[in-house]
DNA sequence: GTAGTCAAACTGCCGC
DNA sequence: GCGGCAGTTTGACTAC
């Protein structure tokens, strides 16, 4: 139904952020704890820094670039001691950072790429297998953990569009229903208007024998020998009102 | 400066 | 236990 929802990816290896994988996918309750025991558990080692998303940042080179500098600096700030310690520290910063934030939690906005990128596949696939996810992490320097919840949210965005279409629909559904309500309940009324003028009319002797014929739909006069002047019901309408083909086709109303 | 919006990230729950 | 989803929080960005 909806138009963004397709299938399908195949990819490539990729590596996971070792440290990083285990916080953010395995249980929520030690994310709490995080900030408490990240420096005794986490202390990078320089071999963590390159696993970073400030560092895929960086290597992506792109309109991100900027921002996360500015994220790095600002999580970094504190820690800058001397010139030679700076880039240690940096790195330190953004691992801890990347363990689903410190004190806070970190956001950084994927690059156009990254987004380009997650979007074909989510037009392939709505979802990922634990290897593409992992392989496309890899290909984008993200951690599998930013590719599971992109596709969530993404999947979460379709949806609302695709609901706010349907509400569309329905409203204007119920536009054409409220019309035509209002139309029929105007025939009604002028029918049964007629109705009463014409049993007023009944009375009247010249009138006394004026019937309808259900299957000509003609007015006739009682006394010619058709078979509809034998009937008892002084005044019949025609098998094809509109009121009773409304009826029978209540879905013409949508 | 701030309100509004978007989107990344988190949380809790549920079904398999 | 894991993945998906609904709901929520929050950082980044924009328009005024």
């Amino acid at each position: 139904m909806g138009l963004d929802d397709i299938c399908s990816s195949g990819l490539g290896l990729g590596l996971g952020w070792n440290v990083k994988e285990n916080f953010s996918q395995s249980d929520h309750q030690q994310k709490k704890k995080k900030s408490l025991v990240r420096d005794e558990h986490f202390f990078p080692s320089l071999t963590l820094g390159p696993s970073s998303d400030d560092d895929a940042r960086k290597a992506h080179g792109d309109d991100q670039q900027a921002s996360s500098v500015t994220a790095l600096s600002s999580f970094s700030n504190s820690s800058v001691k001397k010139e030679g310690d700076v880039e240690f520290e940096r790195v330190s910063s953004r691992v801890g950072d990347e363990d689903d934030e410190g004190c806070h939690r970190k956001k950084l906005r994927l690059t156009k790429h990254q987004s380009a990128i997650l979007e074909d596949r989510f037009k392939e696939h709505t979802t990922l297998c634990p290897k593409q996810k992992q392989a496309l992490a890899a290909k984008l320097d993200l951690r599998p953990r930013q590719v599971e919840v992109w596709f969530q949210n993404r999947r979460a965005r379709t949806k609302l569009k695709q609901t706010e279409v349907d509400c569309e629909l329905l409203k204007k559904c119920c536009e054409t229903l409220t019309e035509e309500n209002k139309r029929l309940q105007k025939e009604l009324q002028e029918l049964k208007s007629w109705k009463l003028t014409a049993s007023y009319c009944m009375q009247l002797p010249a009138a006394a024998t004026l019937t309808m014929c259900p299957s000509c739909e003609r007015v006739a006069n009682g006394g010619d020998g058709h078979p509809a002047t034998t009937t008892s019901i002084p005044f019949t309408i025609g098998p094809k009102s509109h009121f009773i083909n409304s009826l029978s086709h209540p879905s013409a109303a949508c």
